[in-house]
DNA sequence: ATTATCTATAGATCTATAGATAATGC
DNA sequence: ATTATCTATAGATCTATAGATAATGC
């Protein structure tokens, strides 16, 4: 990963890559890996082969560097789903439709930006910002409207729970497998234990909740 | 929390308290608001309101101060709820169990150390080690010997699903909920909002599975 | 003599800046 | 002239140690 150190001046053009994006990679996963207090500017330049004084000229200091990767990958909301779009009828077929929703949120998650992402988050407390419970009550919200659906057709009994906390139940052991297991960390058994025990979950709720 | 720096020389009986106990539970303090890089041997002595110097007494280094905090809340396992013992028949009223154990898990889980101890321990990547992977798991296997024996007792259908996976889904929605929400700067709402809501998936997993 | 503190300091590392150097593109 | 890098360095802060100081308890 550590490229040799250039000399001093303007490096041709041949060599010239692109400098702030790789800055911003070396920082994201060594933020994920030390937090914020454990990565030094300096560690964040020699991992990618440059001087410390480089990232002066691209970023105003070190938060600065610590912000814009945080909002590189804030569009991609932690825990958003949106992105499934309409791939599934949600009326008539439920349990297919919950499937699919796993599905992608699974290979969302499974990215390698995802996982630094989390394990930056919890390395400086941003899990416990609000921008994670915005993002969970979105979701929340999101998985609701589809249950809510689902009792109005009938296909889940109405006396049975609320659509809001069947949503509740229904991500929540998600959210905690993808904290725990789908981290930068993760070896590849872990995330295929991790996909496996939200499958198997899935499997569970859908048996419980659509028996009839 | 700053108390005044004493003289040099030994401290008059009076003033003498348990420096050790002080200095590791200011470090906890800061270690879970600020992390292990980001807290300095510095400021948990001047927490303490002594020079740096003392905690070279009584600690080898910052590593040993850390790690002595660590297991000193270590015996509380993090997510152990064996301290339900048995208070309550688990045979004849497994709904009435069920709210049992969530109210033990949540008196522990609310104390002040056991929210430090979630925040620091995500802060330094502790939420990935084997430590909290063994937990959950010793978590789960207990309330799924719970499970089975409703089972076999037919107060659960036995083609419902496997006690595991019920286990799985009950206990993941309360651990995500500990993390998120019970930790060490959680505010006295965010800890309501947190109980409110590990009741309400309680009570509809009781409904859901228990239903005839 | 032992214990619990202090002051002073060494040496490492960190963030940030000033100013030099060399290739680029007009 | 501008851009992208470098070297050198200031000044802060960090961990850790050496040695002084004063109360304690035998």
């Amino acid at each position: 990963m550590t490229t040799p150190r250039r000399g001093p001046g303007r490096p041709r053009k041949v060599d010239a890559g692109d400098t702030k994006a790789a800055l911003m990679s070396a920082a994201l996963r060594l933020f994920a890996r030390n937090g914020y207090a454990g990565t030094s500017i300096r560690s964040i330049a020699r991992e990618v082969g440059l001087s410390e004084s480089v990232l002066y000229a691209h970023f105003a200091g070190k938060q600065a560097i610590f912000d814009a990767v945080l909002s590189a990958l804030g569009p991609k909301n932690p825990l958003d789903i949106t992105a499934l779009g309409s791939s599934a009828p949600a009326e008539d077929d439920p349990p297919h439709y919950l499937r699919e929703l796993v599905r992608a949120s699974l290979e969302e998650w499974e990215q390698d930006d995802a996982r630094l992402l989390i394990s930056m988050m919890a390395r400086d407390g941003l899990l416990h910002s609000s921008a994670v419970r915005d993002a969970v009550s979105a979701m929340r919200t999101q998985v609701s409207l589809l249950f809510d659906r689902w009792i109005t057709a009938g296909l889940i009994p109405a006396d049975l729970a609320a659509p809001e906390d069947l949503a509740m139940s229904f991500t929540g052991f998600i959210g905690l497998t993808r904290i725990l297991h789908l981290h930068a960390e993760a070896t590849d058994q872990d995330r295929a234990q991790a996909r496996d025990e939200i499958r198997r979950h899935t499997e569970t709720f859908i048996r419980v909740t659509f028996r009839d």
